[in-house]
DNA sequence: CCGAAACCTGAGTCAAGGTTCATGTTGAGG
DNA sequence: CCTCAACATGAACCTTGACTCAGGTTTCGG
């Protein structure tokens, strides 16, 4: 009747309170990122971020709210990572090459980050699926433009969106987090010529 | 110093033996899908297999035993249906086509073995890397082949595979199991008008 | 047929770890 | 300063579920 949330509101009222928030979502991301969902212990977060065990619960509900909190910033973390490296790019081209190599080298940063979102899959599927709704969207919307300013051929945006967006996640598994035998602006580089120009020969 | 394998060999010897762990892998498969490692549990596998819980582990050390087999057979079932598919076909962008589209097919009658095999990223690494790494080594060859034949452009094989493969899980998660807006068949033409032609303007 | 190896059974063991709670402590407004 | 809400603490609780084991039953070669 009185609170704000749906239930129970956990947001902090006092500078502390933010601030042990805050250390408690770098430790959870830590502990999720390193040891995974199933190992993740939320001793280990407590014990991480220098709290005692009861303070987790003054915060998160339970540990699977954590870790949807922390998809959501994560989601929204490397989204405006690659926002902001394409910003001024020239054509939708050039965006690509840099949006990728922003890309895998955000991969390279933080694998920890990377594998949490990768991991919400089995363990919050809707936000899964809410990360990459929201970045197809966008995607869609700059092949659309593109389309309309004739630096692109025609063709059918979100399943291009998909296309891409998927190429990216692989190319940043494999070559920024695997094995890094290539630089981000090596793959992009190479990754915009087979986006560009195909496999047919001409 | 007696044993062929390197602890404790499981393999059954009888055809009843056999018979019991073809089921266990069976219920495990339908366990480990629907519920994700984390839920699943070895009382539901032994359930749905109609045998004792002891039994079990007359045929596995462990849970993460189970589903690495299980993985590893997924892992040949997906590469044995796509390559199946693709045997007869005339180049290679055709077979890109029926490959694509016999995956997607795929994942859209087993979503449970497509999810155990991403899932096996987080629980079992070095299973799920075989897997990625098999499937890229066939393809480099199969691009490698092409192009030596003349029918795609040059260009670097091994980045080639892992891009290729990238688009094809993420169309597979996306209009295999996702959502079904596409068939399989409209997915891998407009795909392959892609991968051949590219987005330059021409 | 017989005996041993293979296989089956399910109640019981056990550790792990998520969650609760009763009891402090802190700090900002009055 | 005083007070109360906000925040902190960690021992204890309790469910869950992987794994063991002692005692059968089945199979199959000889």
């Amino acid at each position: 009747m009185t609170e704000g949330q749906a239930i129970a509101d956990k947001t902090p009222r006092t500078e502390r309170g933010r601030r042990t928030l805050r250390k408690l979502l770098e430790a959870a991301a830590q502990e999720f990122g390193t040891r995974g969902y199933h190992d993740a212990a939320i001793t280990g977060i407590t014990a991480r971020a220098g709290v005692a065990l009861g303070s987790f619960y003054t915060y998160f509900e339970s540990k699977e709210a954590v870790f949807r909190a922390l998809v959501k910033d994560m989601s929204h973390a490397v989204r405006s990572h690659v926002a902001e490296a394409v910003k001024d790019a020239p054509d939708r081209l050039t965006a690509e090459r840099t949006g990728l190599a922003a890309f895998i080298a955000f991969t390279r940063k933080h694998p920890e980050l990377y594998r949490i979102i990768e991991e919400a899959q089995f363990v919050a599927e809707d936000v899964y699926r809410q990360h990459y709704l929201t970045f197809v969207d966008g995607y869609r919307r700059n092949l659309s433009a593109a389309r309309g300013r004739g630096e692109i051929s025609e063709g059918p945006d979100e399943l291009r969106a998909w296309m891409l967006i998927g190429m990216s996640v692989f190319l940043g598994m494999r070559y920024g987090i695997w094995e890094q035998d290539l630089s981000p602006d090596e793959v992009a580089d190479e990754t915009i010529r087979f986006i560009s120009e195909g496999l047919a020969v001409r």
